[in-house]
DNA sequence: GCTGGATGTCATAAATCGGTCATACTGCCG
DNA sequence: CGGCAGTATGACCGATTTATGACATCCAGC
C-alpha cells in the first residue's frame, strides 16, 4: 500500500485520530477541514484515496464528492464517505453521488485501512504493492523486483508496469488499447502496435525462468497473462 | 459488458452523473439532450442499448420509443425508460411502448447498470461476457477461451463468435443468413455458403473433446446447436 | 557534452485467417 | 433408380494480424 490520502473532516479530535492511524498503516496522509481547502489541494496534487466526511462546514461532502466526480482529472480517484447515519435512504445517495464506499462511524481504524486497501484494489489493484505471485513468478511492487523460480529477472520500467498489471489481472485478454489506458496512462498518444513490441521485451525478459509463455496472445483481441499454459 | 449505450437526457446533471457511471461500469456513452439528435445518431450508428427519459423537450420518450420500436432497423434494440413518476399507469404506458424496462428515478447506479445487463442479456446474450457451459463444454468471453472436458480447445476469432453464439442461443435453428447477421455483422457482404466453411472449422475445433456433434445441420434450414444430441 | 538505458516507430518476415471455389457426398422427390 | 437441391470437404490465395530486428530519439547521470 502506502497510499496518498486526502482526509476530508472538520472535527480537529477525529481528524488528528485517523490521520495517527493512517500514517501507522504506513500512509501518506493529507488533511483538510472543509471543501475549500480541500479543493485548493487537489489543484496541486492528486492523491491514491479520498476520504470524505460527509457533514462539512460550507460545501457537503456530499457536494464535493459530486463536484469531483463531475471533473474529469480527478474522476479515477476512489473516494469513500465518512458519515455518522446510518439510514439506508443515506448509503444509496451517497454511491449515487459516485462514491465507491462508505463507512459509518463509529468504525475501527482497522475497518478503514482494510476499506482503503479494498478500494484501492478494485479500482486500481496494480497500485496496491502488495507482492504477488504466480505460477512461481514474484513480483514486489516495493523493492521493484522481479524474479522467476528463485532467479532474479530484469526488465525495464514499462515491461514492470505491464508485468504488474498481468499479475493483477490474470485470467483475462485486454485489447491494445486496454493495456494502453491502463499501463502507459489514459493521457499517451502512443501507437498500438508499440504494445506489441513491449509484450516482445517482457517476453524476453521473463524468458531465463522460462515464465515467457504465461504471456499470450490471442488473436484478433489482445492478450492474456495465464497461468494455465494450456 | 462493454455495450454501446445511447442516453437520451436533457438534464445536464443527470446525464453527466449518468455517463460517468456507465463509463466507470465499462461502457461507452453517447449522450443526447433530445429526440431529434437522439434519431440523427440513430442514423449513423446502432447502440446496443437505448437508455430514454420519459420527459424530453420536443418529442418525448414515450412517443420516440414507439417510433424506434415501429421502425425494423431499431426495433432490436433494448430499451430502458428512465422516469421520475411511480404511478403504476405510467409504468404499464412505459411497458406498452415497446421498452424492454423502465426504471423509477432516484434509482442507484448500481441498479441501472444491473438492468442493462439483465436487458442484454434477455435481447442479446452473447453481449454479456459471462461464462457459458453447456454439456460440459464451456466458453468464457472475458478470458477469451474454449475448454472441453477440461480439455483446451483452440478456435480462431471467427469459430469462437459463431460459438459463442450458438451457446447463447442453444435449442434453435439458425439459417445462414441469420448467422451471418448476428455473428458477421448485418454490414458484410459475404456469400452465404462461407457459413457452411465455418461450421466446419468450428465442428473440427471442437472435435478433440467430443463436442463436435452439439453442432447440427438441419437440411433446408440452417444449423443448430443443442445439447439433445439425439 | 557524453554515455547508456529506455522507449516509440517502422519495415519486414512470419503466422494465421477468411472467403471462395471445385468437387464429393447425402438425403429426398417422383 | 436417377435427378436435384442442399451440404460437406479440401485446397487455394489474398488479406490481416502478430513477431521481430533495427533504428532514431530522449533523458538521467556523469
Amino acid at each position: 500500500m502506502a497510499a496518498n490520502i486526502l482526509l476530508v473532516e472538520d472535527e480537529p479530535g477525529i481528524q488528528e485520530l485517523l490521520k495517527f492511524n493512517l500514517a501507522q498503516a504506513g500512509h501518506q496522509v493529507t488533511a483538510a477541514g472543509d471543501a475549500e481547502h480541500a479543493l485548493k489541494f487537489l489543484k496541486s496534487t492528486l492523491p491514491d484515496v479520498i476520504l470524505l466526511d460527509w457533514m462539512l462546514p460550507g460545501m457537503s461532502g456530499i457536494d464535493l464528492c459530486k463536484r469531483l466526480r463531475s471533473d474529469e482529472r480527478y474522476q479515477p480517484i476512489p473516494i469513500i464517505m465518512l458519515t455518522a447515519r446510518g439510514e439506508e435512504r443515506d448509503k444509496v445517495l451517497g454511491l449515487d453521488t459516485g462514491a465507491d464506499d462508505y463507512i459509518t462511524k463509529p468504525f475501527s481504524p482497522r475497518e478503514l485501512v482494510s476499506r482503503i486497501k479494498a478500494v484501492l484494489r478494485r479500482r486500481a489493484p496494480q497500485m496496491t504493492d502488495e507482492p504477488v505471485e504466480i505460477n512461481n513468478l514474484k513480483l514486489d511492487p516495493s523493492s521493484h523486483r522481479v524474479s522467476g523460480r528463485g532467479q532474479a529477472l530484469e526488465l525495464g520500467p514499462t515491461e514492470f508496469r505491464l508485468l504488474h498489471f498481468f499479475m493483477t489481472h490474470p485470467e483475462r485478454v485486454y485489447s491494445r488499447a486496454q493495456l494502453l489506458d491502463q499501463v502507459w496512462g489514459d493521457d499517451v498518444f502512443v501507437e498500438e502496435r508499440t504494445v506489441d513490441v513491449h509484450i516482445r521485451r517482457l517476453r524476453l525478459a521473463l524468458e531465463p525462468s522460462g515464465h515467457a509463455e504465461l504471456i499470450q496472445t490471442v488473436r484478433g483481441s489482445g492478450y492474456r497473462f495465464s497461468a494455465d499454459v494450456g
